[in-house]
DNA sequence: AGAGTTGCTATACTAAAGGATACTAGTATA
DNA sequence: TATACTAGTATCCTTTAGTATAGCAACTCT
């Protein structure tokens, strides 16, 4: 249709589709990361003001998301050495540039949702 | 236009896009949903089709993975009555309109690998 | 008769994701 | 001394996702 020659040819093989797609898929995907991402989008957050944010989520499972995510370079963790400790968590570039993943989410998701209450 | 105001409106109320982007999460995620309908995007396929395309996947991950997709109204099932019996499966077009998705996702993941080589 | 095709299902299992609850160090405040 | 704040860990348990292997019915082909 009306996209760039690169992402043509990279369709073309859908091996490699799959693979570029699943790279973004895993970085996404379980139950807390859109949470957090979505929080983030809003500034940096502290890991209590994440806490607070997601209501559910425990610390342990904040832990190990922020520890993965920072780990594919979608966050960046900054220790400050006050007292009591103080640590924020921002998206990288990367990290907030899947706003325009999520966009498409979103506008996908509503607009499926709508076709499958109209049918 | 009334559908770009009512997603800007849903993007303003963070419960709201996240919910909207866990739909379409929802559909996408699992280890053969998208080999499936990375295929699919092929054309209509026939289950053996299917399996071959996606050489690890157990028939049964297959039929259960078709049957939610189909629950999600992302692929549609027609039986036709031949013998020996012939099944065939295609995306609907809400199923279709999902590679907006997944090229965005292409898009962020080719970039993304970029960043994170080059860092 | 026996092997092969199609489109699955059944049963039993392992691995991964996630949850519940309690706890830590270091410091400050009451 | 007891309490509370920060940013997490440790341990154990349950739930969900995925795998392995076998089998079925209804046919066709050799």
């Amino acid at each position: 249709m009306h996209d760039s020659i690169e992402i043509e040819e990279i369709k073309k093989c859908s091996v490699q589709y799959i693979l570029a797609v699943n790279d973004t898929l895993n970085v996404i995907s379980g139950k807390w990361k859109l949470p957090i991402i979505g929080s983030l989008l809003f500034g940096k957050k502290r890991f209590k003001e994440l806490q607070r944010d997601i209501a559910a989520i425990t610390p342990r499972m904040l832990s190990k998301e922020l520890k993965e995510l920072e780990l594919n370079s979608i966050i960046k963790r900054t220790v400050y050495d006050t007292i009591p400790v103080r640590v924020e968590y921002e998206l990288t570039d990367s990290g907030f540039k899947l706003n325009h993943v999520l966009e498409a989410m979103v506008e996908w998701g509503v607009e499926h949702r709508e076709n499958v209450l109209n049918n």
